[in-house]
DNA sequence: CAGCGATACATGCAAATGCATCTAGTTTGA
DNA sequence: TCAAACTAGATGCATTTGCATGTATCGCTG
């Protein structure tokens, strides 16, 4: 109600968004450095796996475009690249000219396997010993909730 | 103790993973796309932003590396370009030749403030919404203890 | 149904990034 | 004490990124 509450509430919401994107530097930068992105970035990895959790096994371009940190320019490039080392196709979306279906060819979904795999102990062994598991679930719903009202502006 | 619970184990912290840094993508993303960031690139922003909470007011090149997803050689270029337009100044470390110390200028300073207003106003437009004060809280704990975690390896 | 603005993706080009390597200063241990 | 190993940061160079723009398709409106 008095100023000071008004005030006190933006500095909560900014060191709340500042603790959140260290933790994510923190681990983002352990996660890469492993031995699991040698083969791939960790970029050109991500796509790879949103592909995988795609229950139809296609998205649109712009679909992945918000799940990444990339602009449209460099998202293009990036599946450019995967294109030449044929882990994925690019088809004609049926239902819009315009649009690009990308799809995991055969040799894409097992790269993406093999480097899941690691990548997913890696993750663990950076996560579990860090937080109880009640404690990971909070953070899991606590950060669903904030991405989902982000997202919808 | 079953396998299951074991590999559910290692299923929650790749969930809890992968939303934490779903959330990092999405509020990054709007918070970039900004007018407080048509002067500086967020990148370059954060190097003035950490500069500024420093209670010396000056920080090792590698100090600041640790906060930033930049590699060594980006960073000290990223530097140069701070430097170029005046807004930090490098100083070598009194007590180790090999070592740089950067601090801002008045003019780095000024805009970092000027910047960091916007900024901070963004963040709570869009933090404030999702989560409630006491969420927010928990949020904040809970990155903390997963980077403090992380970073102790 | 014609034309105009909007949307999806691609591309030219300048800038930013990372890897490997270099230089210089520091620490270690025989 | 001094050479070898190590650390901090800078730099050459190839790759990646983003901005601005181009091309093709879509959808709306008169």
């Amino acid at each position: 109600m008095s100023a000071p509450s008004g005030s006190s509430a933006v500095r909560l919401a900014a060191e709340t968004w500042e603790s959140l994107f260290r933790s994510q530097v923190a681990v983002m930068r352990k996660l890469q450095s492993g031995p699991a992105f040698k083969s791939l970035p960790v970029k050109e990895y991500d796509v790879l796996f949103t592909l995988s959790r795609c229950p139809s096994g296609q998205l649109r371009l712009n679909e992945i475009n918000d799940k990444v940190l990339l602009s449209q320019s460099s998202l293009s490039r990036l599946v450019d690249r995967l294109e030449k080392r044929g882990l994925v196709e690019r088809t004609t979306a049926p239902d819009d000219g315009r649009g690009v279906l990308l799809a995991l060819t055969e040799a894409g979904r097992e790269l993406q396997k093999a480097i899941g795999r690691e990548h997913v102990r890696d993750i663990a062994t950076l996560v579990a010993p860090a937080l109880t598991a009640d404690e990971q679930r909070e953070l899991l719903r606590l950060t669903e909730k904030l991405r989902a009202s982000v997202a919808g502006h």
